[in-house]
DNA sequence: TTGATACGATAAGTTTTACCTATGGCTGGC
DNA sequence: GCCAGCCATAGGTAAAACTTATCGTATCAA
């Protein structure tokens, strides 16, 4: 015998509180006998009697008595549970597994925190800082939600939407401020100083160099942008630095930033998740409200 | 659009639990493609997918993992809302999902199955056999409504009725049939063959010979108590055995039962519920009719 | 790369269920 | 004794839920 169900419990309680079949066959939309019958079906599954039927009155038994406050607590709690799916529909709540490479985590995760406490309230932010490989693993696997790293992520099971793309501009001792800027190729020739090796950034820097990633580097890799530009200003060699680490990483360096008039190298910074993540929509609306951030910066 | 029913939470439920549509469609006794239908309802329900599909794994979306909770608490209401129900019989009937635990089950179910054919007919018996920590897990998770096991659980949230005490007996190699019974202190320092980890028959044994559980274990664990006795039989050590198996599992094996003359250990076998189950009065009447059992296994 | 496999979604057909309208049967009041 | 009010029953219908068979796709091994 199968139990009963949310309808029957509407139907008695809508019983329950008229105290006449025909009335409360109006209010639940349906006919007298389609609800006689509901409720007979309902005292059956439970095998007691819920109304007693006088020929001029219907009355609660003790026992639907007993059982019509538990039935009012059930249909609530349903109705509850309605309001919940419904409440969360239109924006992103709860928590965000959010993955962030290294070269943008610092320069990012202040504005964007703030950023989104004020478009997201309500929103449970979990940042991990991973470079980008690992990131894509742990959104296959699941394990993160979404993920800012620099685009293209080479990976058909992702969802890509670029942010902002920002420019890699050059930083030197303060004693070549009045240098001509060295072309890329010149760059090769350089003492290029690089992040270690499996930041993207590091990649992206030689690509820009023309320089075989597989080659044997002869310099000393930072293990961070700040260290990098430490070591600039030690006078050990050149690095570029993206556009969003310029001001915080060289105020208090003693070198000198240059931009490039032409064939700038840049980077597509954006935010992936799964494919399958049915959270889509939301998750657009999230990276809408982070690609606003870069603007204020610029000043 | 109407909202959703008991039975959509139930699937729901499955789903979640199994985090696999075809083993979820088993459990609850229908085609994968009707639970697959059905969860596809609820979500449009709802406005929201609950689930994400993985090609090789199904998970809860963020909404999903909001939302079980509440739906469990949902159908644990209907379900203490059926029992109240039942309450109302002065016998218990339909459905019991009874846990056993296993060094009990396979000596005392037959006859119980028997014993509660005669004394409570239309009662719809379900067992489940497991060890003691997983069934007062699923007695709080409202997935038991009973459970048979070794008291005391140590579970403020239960009520414990003993149904019977029943002593250990010493089982060793039919050539040490003549040798004195020795003493607990001496039974830690021969070759004690015990069940593995997490059996309370094991933790009990440990116990009456003084041995520390955490101390590592030299011998072979058997998963059985026929297991032990077979080995006992080959030569490989002593066990003891809960009264209750002694008959069936020494049988037809090669070794010798002696009973300890004092100090016997014993455990005590009781039933136990949770102390919110409307159907105490009842549940107290099924343990007084098992609590009869060891007496007709006496002879 | 290709073929096998696993698994959820889809399609088509059938049974079950919930409902409707019409009617029956009982009761208390006029 | 007849009427009015009310719930139960009967017969028929349409929607819902389930079945089996099949598809599409992702994964994994050869």
């Amino acid at each position: 015998m199968a139990g009963f169900t949310l309808k029957h419990l509407r139907y008695f309680e809508s019983v329950a509180r008229e105290a006449h079949f025909g009335r409360a066959a109006d209010r639940c939309a349906i006919s007298q006998p389609a609800l006689s019958m509901q409720i007979k079906e309902l005292e059956q599954i439970l095998g007691t009697p819920l109304f007693e039927r006088n020929s001029r009155a219907v009355s609660l038994t003790q026992f639907g008595q007993a059982f019509a406050p538990r039935a009012r607590e059930i249909l609530q709690a349903t109705d509850d549970l309605s309001d919940l799916a419904r409440a969360s529909q239109d924006q992103l709540i709860g928590r965000l597994r959010l993955g962030v490479i290294p070269t943008v985590a610092p320069y990012m995760l202040p504005r964007m925190i703030h950023q989104l406490g004020q478009s997201h309230p309500g929103l449970d932010l979990q940042i991990r800082e991973s470079m980008t490989p690992r990131l894509v693993q742990e959104l296959k696997d699941g394990r993160l939600d979404a993920a800012i790293l620099a685009l293209p992520s080479a990976e058909p099971s992702l969802i890509e939407v670029s942010l902002f793309t920002e420019d890699f501009v050059l930083v030197r001792p303060m004693s070549d401020a009045d240098q001509p800027i060295p072309s890329s190729e010149k760059l090769a020739e350089m003492h290029l100083l690089l992040l270690e090796e499996g930041h993207c950034f590091r990649d992206q820097t030689l690509a820009f160099c023309n320089i075989q990633s597989t080659r044997p580097w002869d310099g000393f890799d930072g293990s961070s942008l700040s260290t990098l530009v430490q070591m600039v200003g030690a006078g050990m060699g050149i690095t570029l630095l993206p556009d969003m680490a310029v001001k915080v990483e060289t105020r208090s360096a003693n070198v000198a930033v240059a931009r490039f008039a032409d064939h700038t190298p840049t980077r597509d910074i954006g935010m992936v998740w799964r494919k399958s993540n049915p959270l889509g929509l939301q998750l657009r609306k999230v990276a809408s409200a982070l690609s606003t951030l870069p603007d204020s910066q610029n000043n």
